[in-house]
DNA sequence: TGCTTCTTGCGACTCATTTGCAAAAGCCCC
DNA sequence: GGGGCTTTTGCAAATGAGTCGCAAGAAGCA
């Protein structure tokens, strides 16, 4: 239970809640698909995770009570949970992906701190990006899909 | 208020100046950095360009003239070239940096067909995005520096 | 022309991410 | 509980962007 503050927030308080994993992975299971060990662990990783993390740390992660998963394991389970809209993708700029837990009803962005690499989530009024999705869409001829809009910057501990 | 043809606009036409290069080359050989030819023919293809251009893009085109450059030698002037504030880095999310001339008095971002791959350039009314990292500063204690905003979508041509 | 300093080429390297294939594991049905 | 079909997985090798150290090669200046 939790109280979200609308506007610009700080994101989920780190609570690793246990049913969030259950959820996601009997949702999956619902829909046919099959929860293998690794899967199970990588989503309970994705949901304990207070920030975004990349394919390496999941790696890395995920060893620790499967000492043989492999690299390429991973990459397909990461394509495979974001292909359910289960993870969504973000770059950091720093050379590979992180995954986050996508929240359908909650479409957040970014602030990257360029020293620490600390990253928190920013929830930014969504009529201003829309309104100039539809003006794009009519000035250039350009239907809109989706965008990117992540601040750097230097966080609290490191400005 | 401001008239939206101004706002939102696609970027200067693509007339490759050959007069931008020069001037460009001029400004470097000014503050004493060395004219090579290889520094050369990259400033010229990247005047030339129309769209943002990606290193193996550059290396192919400088490789025309110069069969013999070499990849580092790209990167480093890349690099060279950026730190001098001549050119920017763009990122398309697509694994590769991608550079373009840097006009200093006119910020911009993109829309980047998902089928094609094709580059068009927005202005963004800046006010908008100013007033919003000044929100992020105080709510979240973070010093805004960079920001990343890009749109993804079909172009004309593709929808 | 000679000198100093900046650039360049080369080769080897790092590291995230991908691919093909055969073996292993889930899940459904009997 | 075992078969059988299909999805996942591990492995090994490859790809591809970007980087590094170093010695040889050019620019610019006197």
């Amino acid at each position: 239970m939790k109280t979200p503050s609308k506007t610009l927030q700080v994101l989920p308080d780190e609570t690793p809640e246990n049913s969030s994993a259950e959820q996601l992975i009997e949702a999956l299971r619902t829909k046919g698909f099959r929860i293998t060990k690794i899967r199970q662990a990588m989503i309970e990783a994705l949901v304990a995770a207070s920030q975004p993390v990349s394919a390496p740390q999941l790696l890395e992660q995920v060893s620790q009570k499967h000492p043989s998963v492999n690299k390429t394991t991973i990459y397909r389970e990461l394509d495979f949970l974001a292909d359910k809209k289960i993870l969504s993708e973000i770059d950091i700029l720093d050379g590979m992906k992180r995954y986050e837990l996508l929240h359908p009803d909650h479409h957040h962005h970014h602030l990257v701190c360029t020293s620490c690499k600390d990253i928190q989530c920013v929830e930014v009024p969504h009529h201003d990006l829309h309104a100039l999705e539809g003006k794009i869409q009519q000035t250039h001829n350009f239907t809109v899909q989706s965008h990117v809009l992540e601040f750097f910057g230097l966080c609290r501990k490191c400005s």
